[in-house]
DNA sequence: CTTAATTAGTTTCATATGTAACTATCATGC
DNA sequence: GCATGATAGTTACATATGAAACTAATTAAG
């Protein structure tokens, strides 16, 4: 029964492999900020678009780091809790609020974007620089193919 | 202040994205199990390595899909109450049990690897065979340094 | 205007997940 | 044998996450 033509070989699944690569990596990454700054993978990801784009209302940083409203709500007021994002109401539509970091967010963001470039190079390292950019762009058409087939379906 | 020097281009950064399409190509997966088989995403995995090596332990699962223990012991609780999977106690050590797919299990085991097949072929349809074998070695030698990397440290 | 439909963002609830504590069983040293 | 320590697996607790309901503000239709 097992290991016959019917079964899935889970390691060599691309879907699966994705997951794990991503995962590992992931987590190695959120290691080096984690305890020091005590930020979540979410509240890092807010803020490192912030630190890029400025003014930005909670919908535009959902979109840029593909989060939805919820999970950037809750980064965000964990942020502001913490003093590291501000918030302004836009006077011309109340609803809307511009965020971007305060001073001392900036000072924590520029402390661990060096981290995470460092630790980024280090897994590089594992590429050649013909190889690196083969990866980027073979896995940049992955991704917009796998969006074209989930909204088609 | 924003897009400086100091600042993260997030959409090139390589963890996030490969965060990013793995989300998008599980959640596209999932999306063909869901509903009609009511399975998890932790769920078919397991059922998946059953069916590939038939009597594993728990923690042998584990193992082979990179997932803690108590993750497969919650996916097997639901699916053994679900019928899908049995169990049985080794009589030498009885704090083992081995598990293997039942009938139902392998039946509805044989109905999914088909869709992740082809769900898999469809993603691969991006690049050529050559891309494809190419993207396959990188993202293994990524994968292992990144181990390397985080066992290191 | 005033009602209906949208939109931004938050809160609620139900579920998922990780860490640590716990139970049961087995192996080892004396 | 019988304490000590290790191992397989489960349970409990605390936190994270997603979907849907909700609030507040704006826009559109009549």
């Amino acid at each position: 029964m097992p290991n016959d033509l019917q079964a899935l070989e889970l390691e060599k699944f691309l879907p699966y492999r994705l997951s794990v690569l991503a995962q590992l990596v992931s987590e190695s990454l959120h290691d080096l900020y984690a305890q020091p700054f005590g930020l979540s993978v979410t509240q890092w990801r807010v803020m490192a678009a912030l630190g890029r784009f400025a003014p930005l209302t909670a919908s535009d940083v959902g979109q840029r780091i593909v989060m939805d409203k919820v999970a950037v709500s809750r980064a965000v007021a964990g942020l502001m809790k913490r003093g590291l994002v501000e918030r302004a109401t836009d006077r011309s539509d109340r609803r809307r609020a511009s965020l971007k970091l305060s001073a001392r967010g900036r000072a924590m963001h520029a402390r661990i974007v060096p981290l995470a470039r460092t630790y980024e190079e280090r897994l590089y390292g594992a590429l050649s620089a013909d190889e690196r950019r083969s990866f980027d762009a073979l896995s940049d058409r992955l991704f917009a193919h796998a969006r074209t087939l989930r909204e088609a379906t």
